[in-house]
RNA sequence: GUGGGCGUAGCUCAGUUGGCAGAGCGCUAGGUUGUGGCCCUAGUGGUCGUGGGUUCAAGUCCCAUCGCUCACCCCA
């Protein structure tokens, strides 16, 4: 999505962000390439992805561009798997390509900023937890409060069709429940009767979808249920697990919780899957999903890599929010002091600025010809907070004037007083 | 893939039964000799998406095409 200056610098400042909260959890950055030889891409995909891809013949390569961030990771793994060590955590923020038509907060190219935890042969389940508080940290230092991670882990749910009977029907029935939120009961009631389930099997679902409350007390309910499936009682386990990793890892409660009903579309999540979704903005969707999974690479190598991951997609949850008017663009320049040199001579303007930026404040120099009027029309448009005066007064007594442009006040400074001032400042903003 | 809507000035859009191409914003200049925003005045600005057709005459009607957009499916 391309945006104006003041939209684009807050969007960036949001990925900044993103990228350190990723970094500070330990993930490791990789930047694979956009394009990929199309029998990477399509090596599992089918049906509506696989419409979805981007496809074109240059000389004798059949290429395609990536429709997530996880498939080039599959590869990427598979190819440097001897140079790489395992648990891998790497984190990759970059564009993504889906051939659809555009609509309202959904784009051809968006941002996804994925974080994924491989392991070689096996992954400890405790790394289901640690997805859920990058998300909570992430959320949290993006500035939001109430959020809420949905979290489920679709063993329960595999292992309660199964227990009916359905396991054949199981990734559909998942797709119809899913649906539970958007559409209501009376509709999955029906998506499952076309699906061929009998009275009693759907009430057995309705009641497994009306537990709720405490994610332990929700655990124990599960249970209470009786229902004889060994996938199912795994699954249960494994919630409980993640839910006394989320409580380690201190992740307040008012921030997620376990809901059995969400699946996630996507076949190839194998156990828990997430989703979070804003409380003030519940038209939005879920801004970050993921799961985990039991093989992220069996196309590619024989190697068993489990993994387990979330995606934060930040073109939407940018478009949405500044459409809601939640974020609001400042400045239109990363810009902290714009010098305005008034004499023909620019030499004292551009030394002025060099010493300025030598010092870490960024700093630019009106360089055009223009009438003193226009400079300052400039700075205001820009939206710069200070602009620093450089006539033929303040060269020869080395004294600036430095303009606040919010409140209009002008003082005279020596170099070295503005440089200890913004130095201060940065360290309070900070 | 299915079904709607829209393409006119840099931007957002108006344009009546087919009859001189418009407004607001922006931009430029001035009101203010080294002081921005707000205000006032003047000026600048167009292959009407593209190609074809109907007509004395097309921004307007018809056909085609390209692009954008909204909803559905699916998904971030």
């Amino acid at each position: 999505m391309e945006l104006l200056p003041a939209e684009q610098l807050l969007f960036n400042r949001m990925k900044d962000t993103i990228r350190s909260v990723y970094e500070r959890f330990g993930f490791v950055p990789l930047d694979t390439p956009v394009m990929e030889l199309a029998e990477v891409l399509l090596a599992k995909a089918g049906g509506e992805t696989e419409k979805q891809i981007y496809q074109f013949t240059k000389g004798d390569n059949e290429l395609a561009l990536r429709f997530d961030l996880t498939v080039p990771l599959a590869r990427y793994v598979s190819e440097h798997f001897g140079q790489l060590t395992f648990p891998y955590r790497r984190y990759h923020i970059g564009k993504v390509y889906r051939g659809e038509r555009p609509q309202k907060g959904r784009f051809r190219e968006f941002y996804q900023c994925d974080i994924d935890i491989i392991g070689d042969g096996e992954l400890s389940l405790i790394h289901d937890a640690e997805i859920p508080a990058v998300i909570y940290t992430t959320f949290t230092e993006l500035g939001f409060e109430r959020f809420t991670i949905r979290i489920n882990n679709r063993q329960v749910l595999g292992g309660l069709f199964e227990s009916l009977g359905f396991a054949d029907r199981s990734a559909d029935i998942m797709r119809a429940v899913d649906k539970l939120d958007k559409i209501g009961w009376e509709n999955v009631r029906e998506e499952l009767q076309t699906l061929g389930l009998a009275e009693s099997a759907m009430d057995t679902i309705r009641s497994f979808l009306d537990i709720q409350g405490s994610p332990l007390r929700m655990c124990r309910a599960l249970r209470a249920l009786g229902i004889e499936n060994e996938r199912f009682r795994a699954g249960v386990d494994a919630l409980e697990e993640v839910v006394r990793g989320l409580t380690a890892l201190g992740v307040p409660e008012k921030n997620y919780r376990l809901d059995v009903a969400i699946a996630r579309g996507l076949d190839y999540y194998t156990g828990t899957v997430y989703e979070t979704i804003l409380d003030d903005h519940p038209g939005v969707g879920s801004v970050c999903s993921g799961g985990r999974y039991d093989n992220l690479a069996e196309f590619y190598t024989n190697r068993r890599l489990p993994g387990v991951g979330i995606s934060i997609g930040l073109t939407r949850l940018f478009y949405q929010l500044t459409e809601a008017g939640v974020f609001r663009p400042g400045a239109a320049t990363p810009t902290r002091i714009l010098v305005l040199p008034m004499t023909d001579d620019r030499t004292a303007a551009l030394a002025a600025a060099s010493q300025l930026r030598a010092a870490g404040i960024p700093t630019e120099v009106y360089l055009e010809g223009a009438k003193f009027k226009k400079k300052m029309k400039y700075a205001n448009s820009i939206g710069v907070p200070f602009v620093l005066i450089l006539g033929e007064e303040e060269i020869r007594t080395e004294r600036y004037s430095l303009k606040n442009m919010a409140t209009g006040e002008q003082e005279s400074l020596a170099l070295a007083e503005i440089i200890d001032r913004f130095q201060a400042g940065a360290s309070v903003r900070a």
